[in-house]
DNA sequence: AATAGTTATGCAAACGTTTTCATTTCGTAT
DNA sequence: ATACGAAATGAAAACGTTTGCATAACTATT
């Protein structure tokens, strides 16, 4: 078997009978080489194997015919659905994905955006809002074409897809309204500082009175984001206050916490009392009980976000930010039912 | 601000007052360059804000740094792990993944290859040993090293790293002894064409057989691979024959459909019957009842094919295949119990 | 049939590195 | 001090494309 690794342009050129810039020509601009030519040189590329070198074409400095990914892991069933999205969207339109995984380190995302620039990508996206300044300022400075997916922001500095923490605020709310719910207590970490988790609160609260519906102070749990802190302020609250018959946490981890808080104080979830989380965390739909939360739709989010880094790609890299909003949804499971008494 | 995208080595070089070349040899070969030097060249690059240009270094044939991955998609756990512990160990390494998707097309894995390879990957990493003439062809062709993860094979073509469908047999076939059964019945899809389901099967009556069992022909049964006519037929098993007291599948979609059956015709699983799979594709864990599967250890794989792909990249690429067993493991779900009658 | 306009192709100069070979510099043994 | 080998650096020729410009081959118009 011959081993073939060096048949170049040239070769294939001088095999069709034509120069290496027309062949060059039938793979860019395949409309300005005439159509007989172009099947002498489709015949000469099958019979010399020839293979196209990126390298080479990227050296040039305008196409590289790739796009970056960085993604804190992929061990996680909703950014597995979101890349899987993204990366048939792009392939659509003729782009390879490169793919990072940074473990959730910002410093360390920092260093494979760089290296996703020295292979030449010609766009990047990133997950959320959470980035250095470095990285900001790299990806300003080198003018790339940049999308964030998963969480909506009005300021973002960079073009975003994804959900809006208030609306996901606002539809657990509204799930446990259309439960029955009345008597309802929440848990927040710290808000001044997060503003995520701010949105979703905010989102929560304002539905909740427009139902007439208030938390008095007793029932607004504040917690750290941690299960051991968010169990132990919920026994506080079993323990010291009336019972709710649904907590609405800020998100799927102190929900966990608050369902450990409800069993070790006797309590049946859902039989005695509702809880809900945020975010869907891979953990929330094995366990038991099985986490009711509100999530994003990540196929939807990975497509809208291929189309928009097309969009700044092959457009004007000089314009405002895209910001898409797309509507989060419920995951109804266990930990949540309907009120009968 | 500056914006600024077209500072190369040259830049570098005059900035620091070296040439090109010292700059280059700092990149590839430091050991090679005065500690002094490389100082004055860190900090040129720092103040030019120079980013390396893979693509010309890709295209001197050497280096380029990346990998590719083919795999038939990422909504799936199993291959979210083999990726990421792929990835991690690659990364290690200095590589970056180019990564596809096929959605299981052999024809578009091909192309997917293609593609790949015009980016000029110094290695490539498949799922499984599905994969047609023309893949293969390619390979050899271009002496691309590569390497296959998920299952072993004794006769593979090329490196491989996986687990050994006959030991996938044999440890759902303990396991269902350990848990006290002696009626077993089997089902597996036609093992003449399909030389997994055939291992797999030769794993389990081997294992059986040595601890006294043997498999009568009304519970052997034949069906395909869908969970339909895996229903089917084990209604026709439940309507004529003695019951089992467990069932073991070839693979997680006839156990689902031998679930099914059994539900529709008032049995229990696993109050009056056990049914394993063998498998565990992303549905069996959520099922209802989950079901208990042998599935291979994806992390454990992971690392090891980027270790053996960085073998064939570093090394003697004439080599004979290197291939690794990776033991798999029993997943104990819903669906099977202990005997206690 | 001559001319202008269009379309298809070829020529050759980039693109930004790496690497071989040659040269210079340095340290060490005489 | 001198000579020698080793280490560090530089000069220049690749690597395989793409593309602006020039030319050649057609088409359409008169």
């Amino acid at each position: 078997m011959k081993k073939n690794t060096n048949v170049d342009i040239i070769d294939v050129a001088i095999k069709a009978g034509v120069s290496p810039a027309t062949v060059s020509r039938s793979f860019n601009h395949p409309n300005k080489v005439l159509k007989s030519t172009r099947k002498k040189i489709e015949k000469a590329i099958f019979q010399t194997g020839y293979i196209r070198n990126r390298a080479a074409q990227a050296i040039q400095g305008k196409r590289s015919g790739t796009v970056g990914l960085i993604v804190p892991t992929l061990d996680n069933a909703i950014f597995s659905n979101l890349i899987q999205a993204f990366s048939v969207e792009m392939r659509k339109h003729g782009f390879t994905m490169l793919v990072a995984t940074n473990g959730y380190d910002l410093n360390d995302e920092y260093k494979l955006l760089r290296s996703l620039l020295e292979h030449r990508v010609e766009g990047v996206a990133l997950i959320g809002h959470d980035h250095s300044e470095e990285t900001y300022n790299l990806l300003d400075i080198r003018n790339v074409p940049v999308v964030s997916m998963w969480n909506y922001k009005e300021e973002s500095k960079i073009s975003c897809v994804g959900g809006e923490n208030k609306e996901a605020g606002i539809e657990i709310a509204k799930h446990i309204i259309s439960l029955g719910h009345k008597k309802i207590a929440i848990a927040f970490p710290n808000v001044k500082e997060n503003d995520r988790a701010r949105d979703r609160q905010i989102g929560v609260i304002e539905y909740l009175n427009s139902k007439n519906i208030c938390i008095p102070e007793y029932w607004n749990i504040k917690t750290e984001y941690s299960v051991n802190d968010a169990r132990n302020c919920a026994e506080e609250l079993f323990k010291n206050h009336p019972l709710p018959t649904a907590i609405i946490a800020g998100n799927d981890v102190i929900a966990k916490g608050i369902i450990y808080a409800a069993q070790a104080n006797g309590l049946n979830v859902p039989g005695d009392i509702s809880i809900t989380g945020i975010g869907d965390f891979s953990s929330s739909e094995s366990s038991f009980p099985s986490i009711t939360t509100v999530r994003m739709r990540p196929n939807k989010v990975g497509v809208k976000a291929a189309n928009v880094l097309l969009e700044r790609i092959n457009g004007d890299r000089e314009a405002e930010p895209i910001r898409i909003k797309v509507s989060v949804e419920v995951k109804a499971r266990e930990s949540t039912k309907l009120i009968t008494n």
